[in-house]
DNA sequence: CAGTGAGCGAGCTTCCGCTTGACTT
């Protein structure tokens, strides 16, 4: 009883079309990727953990030989999918006709080793016939392709794992850079730019509402100022991002007036009593397609402009949608529709509009991405006949969401929208002796076509495409009085900044990301802090600036807007045969004459100025303040009360966009540098005013002094205990904070013992003699004799002498030792005495065994003893350059280990594809 | 960026694209 295996990307697809064959077929879902490079040291073969690229997962000195593991979540299911194999006689690797969804093919074969003929089916919709088809008309697997993936997963690798370490040590610990998201914050980070370089100009017309006499129907209609003896009275996009006119409107010959407020006003006076004439009137059709069925993007935009939602709230809706069969594929960069869906998508509008309503032939969408790989239909309905919303049985998101999906689908298949557009322009002579003329533009839509069933929504608060203006039907030469005239102000508008949706839109057009992604990009530029959302709107913060300045100063061909389009260039050369995989990521790791390679470029900047990369002028260069991005945050420093240079600082709102920023701001900012602090009452003894607020350590309360005080003053301070917090705490405990630290006594030698609270917690202080309190409380209750008692123990030293073992292991196979768990500062740890070891990720303590451990601990030992005496604390810069060489050290020396295993098994790897795809 | 006293096991962070559940709020 065998039967054929196919194996697709979704487990959804994988029951559909297990439906559509029929017996003798299995149908299995691969679940997306199952094997990719190794994510972190923990999943590195442990063999291959001493190679110098181990870190990176692919043999840069070999060819770029990547090492693949299955992904922990993938075993059992690889485990099924062998088991299945086994009792098949010929299998189809049906997953996806694109780059990935070959290699993923590709990925199948190498894993599953099958030892029955194999064959690949391709297909684009999912339907009875294109299955059957796709079954009897199987190929090969397209190693091209599959190289040109791996190319892409490479770069992206030694792109993401080469620059972000760089961020580490020169920005921020934990930190990220990577081929899509770091243009996507550039994007964010260059709109930010832009509004700041931004000046508003201020231009002014005039409105009026005009009567053209009772014989009109329409007979009310606005008009706006449109030239001055004969000369166009200057509007918005007449002015540059500068505030100033445009170098061609403000010369040559289509010169422009510069309306200010004063003669606007006066040409209004002027205007009172005069009687227009209309000068002419131009009617031109207007007609208007339909929008394309949705893909990913599309389907992102629309529901961010009229559903309010994320582009992940919309993917998960999508995708419970497409799980329970009432949409197709969601993330697609496609617009076909398969012919079935034509039909029922002509058949439905036929049914709620009638026929009149339907073009004679189908409409057919190219799609106008240009690296859109098309290996799915466009997002519309499942089935050959679509549900209504109310037969759905939907509710709540996912009604909301197919109803826009469904009237999208059959609106795409609907008739040009008709109309006319008409423009008319009055004229007369002001009091003054100017000639005026004035403009007003209407549209009526004869035919509302497909806008009966769907009208697009709008990013601004532009108009829709089905608004409607009516204008009477004058003609030339007719009177025409002002029923209202008034002059008018308006301001140009900063650029908007972008939304998720206008963001993806964004990252589409410029070929960065792919439909699965697009959601997640976002969530990763707001997760690593570089981008906050203040509405809709994506803000950089301050880290941003910092992080992009020094990617475009030391990276910029990286984070350069053409870059990923060159690359899918290269990888389409690359998937058509003309080009080779190797040689192209050789010119982009190692570089070439021309240009510098990726490991050079990183080895490099030991040399980077953080300090000076992370600073930003406010108010231009020369202002004396400036904005410094530090680990604490942004801040600002600027002159002192006697003129020192940064002698003054203050921090800066998380949530103040910095194109608020000013001059202004930053000097109102500097002149509080207290920020934001509760404010508690006055000190019963010493009157002064007593405050809360957040400090580099955390909060704490302290009292201002007043401004006549000495220079040398110090105000007291204390830090809140941990039961405290800003919002709650009152004048009473910040009295009892301030008056720590307390005197507890004086020993039997004279030295004062007092109590404390320090960065540590709560403490005890002889000299130079500490001890540490076991409460906050104690700081005010402990007595002499108390802390005597403290002092005659021996200092307790480290908190593991404390804290007892999590679990015992019994002893080490190797040093004979007791293996004990415990909990340290750095997380949970397993000891042997001599060694620690610290618990990886995925490992726990319940579940740790002593195989894992002594594991654990050969491993740690293989790295030889722990070093002594390393000086703890040293200060931050030193560090981090010696960080810095060390790693390029490193990295030299080890540049001509060999790794031949890695690239034999890759060899043999492809070898046995390409006899596998041959057999088939 | 307030101002403070010790001594303790380092190891990990990160990319982009394919896919779902398994989690918690």
């Amino acid at each position: 009883m065998a039967h054929k295996l196919v194996i697709v990307e979704s487990p959804a697809k994988a029951r559909t079309i297990e439906g559509y064959l029929g017996r003798g077929y299995k149908v299995e879902s691969s679940i997306g990727h199952i094997r990719d490079l190794p994510q972190s040291a923990a999943d590195i073969p442990a063999k291959l953990k001493g190679e110098p690229w181990a870190r990176l997962g692919v043999d840069v000195d070999h060819d770029f030989a990547p090492v693949y593991v299955v992904s922990r979540d993938k075993k059992s299911h690889m485990t099924k999918l062998k088991g299945l194999l086994k009792d098949a006689d010929e299998l189809f690797l049906a997953t996806d006709e694109d780059r990935e969804g070959e290699a993923i093919a590709w990925h199948l074969l190498d894993e599953l080793k099958p030892k029955v003929p194999v064959r690949r089916m391709v297909f684009h919709e999912i339907t009875p016939a294109a299955i059957n088809a796709a079954v009897a008309n199987p190929r090969e697997i397209d190693m091209d392709l599959v190289e040109a993936q791996e190319a892409r997963r490479i770069l992206d690798r030694l792109y993401g794992y080469e620059v972000s370490p760089v961020l580490w040590r020169k920005v921020m610990s934990g930190l990220s850079a990577g081929r899509v998201q770091s243009v996507a914050t550039r994007l964010v980070v260059d709109k930010e730019r832009e509004r700041m370089a931004f000046r508003v100009a201020s231009y002014w017309d005039l409105e009026g509402t005009f009567d053209a006499g009772s014989a009109h129907e329409q007979r009310m209609f606005p008009a706006r100022l449109h030239s001055v003896d004969g000369t166009r009275v200057a509007r918005g996009s007449d002015f540059g991002q500068d505030g100033q006119l445009k170098a061609a409107a403000a010369s040559g010959a289509k010169a422009v007036v510069h309306l200010e407020k004063t003669r606007a006003e006066a040409l209004a006076a002027a205007l009172s009593d005069t009687e227009l004439s209309v000068r002419s009137r131009e009617s031109k059709p207007y007609t208007r397609k339909p929008y394309a069925p949705f893909r990913t993007t599309t389907l992102q935009q629309e529901a961010s402009r009229k559903l309010g939602y994320g582009a992940s709230r919309t993917m998960s809706i999508a995708q419970r949608l497409y799980e329970n069969g009432h949409i197709t594929y969601m993330r697609t960069d496609s617009t076909t529709l398969s012919e079935t869906a034509v039909n029922a998508a002509r058949n439905q509008a036929r049914e709620l509009y009638g026929a009149e309503y339907l073009p004679d032939s189908p409409r057919t969408y190219t799609s106008k991405v240009k690296n859109a790989q098309e290996a799915h239909e466009a997002i519309r309905p499942a089935g050959d006949a679509f549900r209504t919303p109310a037969q759905s049985g939907l509710t709540g998101d996912e009604f909301r969401l197919y109803e826009l999906i469904w009237m999208r689908t059959i609106a795409s298949q609907m008739r040009d929208a008709q109309g006319q557009s008409v423009t008319i322009r009055l004229g007369g002579a002001a009091a003054t002796g100017e000639d005026v003329v004035f403009s007003a533009s209407g549209r009526v839509i004869t035919f509302h076509g497909f806008l009966k069933a769907y009208v697009e929504g709008s990013d601004d608060d532009g108009a829709t495409d089905d608004q409607e203006t009516r204008l009477p039907n004058v003609s030339e030469g007719d009177r025409v009085t002002a029923a209202q005239l008034r002059a008018e102000g308006h301001a140009t508008k900063a650029p908007a900044r972008y939304t998720e949706a206008t963001l993806v839109k964004e990252l589409e057009e410029r070929e960065i990301g792919r439909p699965s992604t697009y959601a997640s990009i976002i969530g990763t530029i707001l997760n690593r802090g570089y981008v906050y959302k203040k509405g809709t709107a994506l803000v950089p913060a301050w880290l941003a600036f910092s992080v992009i300045r020094l990617l475009e100063e030391h990276f910029t061909r990286l984070v350069s807007y053409e870059f990923t389009a060159q690359m899918e260039d290269v990888l389409d050369d690359v998937a058509g045969g003309r080009r080779d995989r190797n040689s192209e990521l050789g010119e982009f790791y190692f570089g070439t004459p021309e240009v510098e390679g990726l490991q050079k470029l990183v080895n490099e900047l030991g040399d980077i100025d953080a300090k000076e990369l992370a600073t930003f002028p406010i108010g231009g260069p020369d202002s004396g303040v400036h904005l410094r991005v530090g680990k604490y945050g942004p801040y600002l420093e600027g002159p002192g009360d006697d003129g020192t240079a940064y002698a003054k600082k203050a921090n800066v709102p998380d949530d103040l966009p910095p194109d608020e920023l000013t001059m202004a701001k930053a000097e109102e900012l500097l002149a509080n540098p207290a920020g934001e602090e509760t404010l508690l009452g006055e000190h019963p003894e010493t009157g002064l005013t007593v405050v809360a607020k957040n400090g580099r350590y955390g909060p704490f309360v302290t009292e201002l002094l007043p401004e006549d005080a000495p220079k040398n003053a110090k105000p007291r301070t204390g830090s809140l205990f941990k039961d405290m917090s800003l919002e709650t705490i009152d004048l009473d405990q910040a009295v009892k904070l301030l008056s720590l630290p307390r005197v507890v006594g004086v020993d039997d030698d004279g030295e004062t013992i007092t109590a404390q609270n320090g960065r540590y917690g709560p403490y005890l202080k002889r000299g130079t003699d500490s001890r540490s309190l076991a409460t906050e409380q104690q700081l005010f209750d402990i007595t002499l004799k108390e802390a005597l008692e403290i002092y005659a123990q021996p200092k307790q030293r480290g908190r593991a002498a404390a804290a007892p073992p999590l679990k015992e292991l019994g002893n080490d196979p190797v040093s004979g030792q007791p293996m004990v768990v415990k909990a340290g500062r750095f997380g949970e740890y397993v000891t042997d005495g001599e060694y620690n070891a610290t618990l990886r990720k995925d490992d726990s303590v319940e579940e740790l065994t002593a195989e894992r451990a002594a594991e654990l601990l050969a491993e740690r030992r293989a790295k030889g003893p722990a070093k002594k005496a390393a000086k703890r604390g040293a200060k931050k810069a030193p560090a981090k350059k010696s960080a810095t060489k060390k790693t390029t050290a490193k990295k030299t020396t080890a540049k001509k280990t060999t790794a031949k295993k890695t690239t034999v098994k890759k060899a043999a790897a492809t070898k046995t594809t390409k006899a596998a795809a041959e057999k088939s």
